[in-house]
DNA sequence: TAGACATATTCCCATAAAGGAATATATATT
DNA sequence: AATATATATTCCTTTATGGGAATATGTCTA
């Protein structure tokens, strides 16, 4: 089997450099997909099928108005990621005491 | 060009949903490969390469116990990836007034 | 209706991926 | 040294990827 879709979730869209500098271009600030290419610096194709990726997984939402496309950063779609990366978060750094106490707890 | 090595980035190594498998288990709580192979029901080879692919981007640690190697999640290594979507924290839910502030300030 | 413009899709290519099977390496035990 | 045990690596196959080039679709304007 090959490495799961980056359409299936948002781990994986998110995976992808420049589908992460997009959603932070496009968060709080929509854009068309012609302001995006002179952005970014990629062939036009190249990113409409990026943001074809990130709208699949609802990472971004669209807009069209007239010939134009925009897109915005959906941040909703981000925070399965987030919480996913806070259960770690106390296993981290300035908590170096309870970590250890933990981790001496879950060896029996 | 093909996507970035999972090997070069925490963002890709953690696009696969048994390498976050791994690391949830593996988060203050050390165990070797064969208790792995157990717990996730995978083939060894399987895990020892997902396993590797975690050790070369730091989210694992390993230790050798004679015939036995012991891993452990690096919760360090998670930090990035926590405050890259810290950053989009913002702009969800509760706080959707200063979204659309936000948002309009920054269309000018 | 025929452009012109903005965006989306398709095709092709080289590369990377993950699982399975087989095999290699490392360590302990006899 | 020979063997058993634990883990790692390699080879193979199928599938997904991202970029580039070309083309298709959709929308506006003359």
């Amino acid at each position: 089997m090959s490495r799961a879709a980056t359409t299936s979730d948002v781990f994986n869209a998110v995976a992808e450099p420049r589908r992460r500098e997009i959603l932070t271009v496009l968060v709080g600030c929509e854009r068309s997909v012609g302001e995006l290419v002179e952005l970014l610096g990629l062939e036009q194709p190249s990113v409409s099928k990026h943001l074809r990726v990130l709208r699949e997984v609802e990472l971004v939402a669209a807009r069209r108005e007239g010939k134009q496309m925009f897109y915005r950063t959906n941040a909703e779609a981000i925070k399965p990621l987030h919480e996913w990366t806070t259960f770690f978060q106390r296993y981290w750094s300035h908590q170096l005491k309870r970590v250890k106490a933990r981790a001496e707890a879950n060896e029996d």
